[in-house]
DNA sequence: TGAGATTATACTTATCCTGAGCATAAGGGA
DNA sequence: TCCCTTATGCTCAGGATAAGTATAATCTCA
């Protein structure tokens, strides 16, 4: 039996591999993402047999499409297109999803191609200005009738607490990492086009662009990772231009976890990891005092390996 | 262009996809990892068209082989072969890994698989009695070595730098979450076996077990996502018994991690975040006296989703 | 029966980390 | 000059953490 499940050696299943980016950049103290497709779609690429490996394929589409290298990147997930053709026998269709870091004034756009801030697509991630009316108004709610509309009081109950949960309902502390449960929850609940589209039932009440497949449902897993990351590795830096202000920095990781941090906290906390140094000049054009101007110390990458970096964003 | 990266118009590369698992349990405070073919492999199958999902897939075969239903899986990695055949026109495949828990007596062992302790794989982990000797005696000199051959200085500085840091050497602190990074580095250095097998060069000084394609890195990989995880999710319990002492579970921990940890701080860590009650009963049969028997509060993971659990396995 | 070994469990202490706020400095513009 | 804005330095309280001390309960063996 063991024998059996460990080479394929009657009927070869033969499936197709796309590559799918999350490509992030900070502007101005928003996020975006790259999109193609009238903004509705992640850009993505078969995997082909001409790559030497999954990374490399990704890099060489990348590379094409925006004229510069891809510098950090990650791989996300993968997953099967389950029986979205509903025919069986068609070939089955894998996608590898990867989350790429850089800066949009890096990137030549192509025609197709432009960047997109992706809290147009999560609108309700966004906690900068406090927690955002729609969830009090509408995802709440909503949330609460899907909940009520369970038959037994305990999946009624499970449903509620996991709506109060992941959007920190109901004195509930905000947790930023849940991207991809919040918008499975509102999937699940039928509350987004995606979940009317595929499932022919529900109502898109809640605002936020949709995309095509589930390339939402990747952003979301891109997100989630990063907002997890920015918190023990030095990826931020991979999003700022090469010499940059503290405040800039801050709104830079402010923007990723859609949350404000306590700034002098966050200066201490940057400055005593060694993360930067100062550039010795200043930075121009500012209201208020001139802020010093900085640059990653590329050094700390090879000295901590995977040391870590701490920022204030844990409770609050 | 980017009209031609979205879909593969031309010609359809086909692919096949494996799934291959890291299923782990824990036995007597021992990390034991599910191999087949005289412990050289870990379980893998292709997926197939019957398959709904990856996951389905994977469970699947899992379930035949081993006679009970898997408990808790999380995907690993995605890598392309690449390559292997030197044949660019043979089809691509995909390794797809999964990390599994479970418990050993929940398992009917097959023909061909069984439990093997995963530091036989990786010796230089286990820190549980301290740093292993072959690390001062093999390891440290011989990458030591490796880093002198490089031609540069500052080649040889970096790759120094990396093992110290990697391996702790050098009054460094020892992170148990960088298998990976040290499997790969052993790698790199060719002291392992399967760097010799793949790069005709070097020597395999280091011992511990090796295993064909890259298991070993998938192993590894596991094992470092496993040792991640088990601080900030209660995923410990996976691997535990109905129900166990609080020294049973710290001694799973320290045998995951492969180091110790303070007893009492602990016990008031597990207890304070009310992930355990007491089941009234005390343990039989123990050296000294006898301790509570706990059970795992399943509750806890509803109440607070994915709210985290704390070990003190950081510093020290 | 009692000492020693072994494990369980309760408490204490010093230190570090974190969140939050106060205060001052340095620019520009009305 | 006053005010607004941002930069930057410093303090402080509370909580978390690491590490140690002390005591309790059981078994084994002399």
């Amino acid at each position: 039996m063991a024998k059996a499940l460990r080479k394929a050696e009657t009927s070869i299943d033969a499936i197709t591999a796309d590559l799918v980016a999350v490509l992030v950049a900070v502007t101005e103290g928003e996020p975006k993402i790259m999109t193609i497709a009238n903004a509705t779609a992640l850009p993505s690429g078969p995997f082909q047999f001409g790559h030497r490996s999954l990374q490399t394929g990704l890099r060489a589409w990348v590379e094409a499409q925006t004229g510069h290298p891809l510098g950090y990147v990650e791989q996300l997930y993968t997953f099967a297109d389950h029986g979205r053709t509903g025919d069986a026998r068609a070939p089955h269709r894998i996608s590898i999803s990867y989350l790429g870091l850089t800066r949009e004034d890096q990137v030549r756009e192509a025609s197709e191609a432009h960047w997109s801030g992706w809290y147009e697509y999560f609108p309700w991630e966004d906690h900068r200005a406090g927690s955002p009316a729609l969830i009090a108004k509408i995802v709440a709610p909503r949330l609460r009738a899907w909940a009520k509309s369970a038959e037994s009081a305990s999946v009624q109950k499970a449903r509620w607490q996991r709506a109060a949960i992941t959007f920190g309902i109901d004195d509930r502390a905000w947790n930023e990492e849940l991207v991809l449960q919040r918008y499975e929850l509102l999937y699940e609940a039928s509350l987004i086009p995606e979940a009317v589209r595929d499932k022919r039932t529900g109502e898109a009440v809640v605002p936020g662009r949709a995309m095509i497949s589930d390339h939402r449902r990747i952003l979301a897993t891109g997100i989630a990772r990063l907002r997890a990351k920015i918190k023990y590795r030095p990826v931020v830096f991979e999003l700022m231009p090469a010499e940059f202000t503290l405040l800039q920095l801050q709104r830079s990781v402010e923007a990723l976890a859609g949350r404000t941090v306590h700034k002098q906290n966050f200066r201490r906390l940057i400055e005593q990891q060694e993360l930067v140094e100062e550039t010795g000049a200043m930075a121009a054009e500012t209201v208020g005092r001139p802020a010093k101007l900085f640059r990653f110390r590329h050094g700390v990458v090879a000295e901590r390996a995977v040391a870590g970096t701490k920022l204030p964003l844990s409770r609050s």
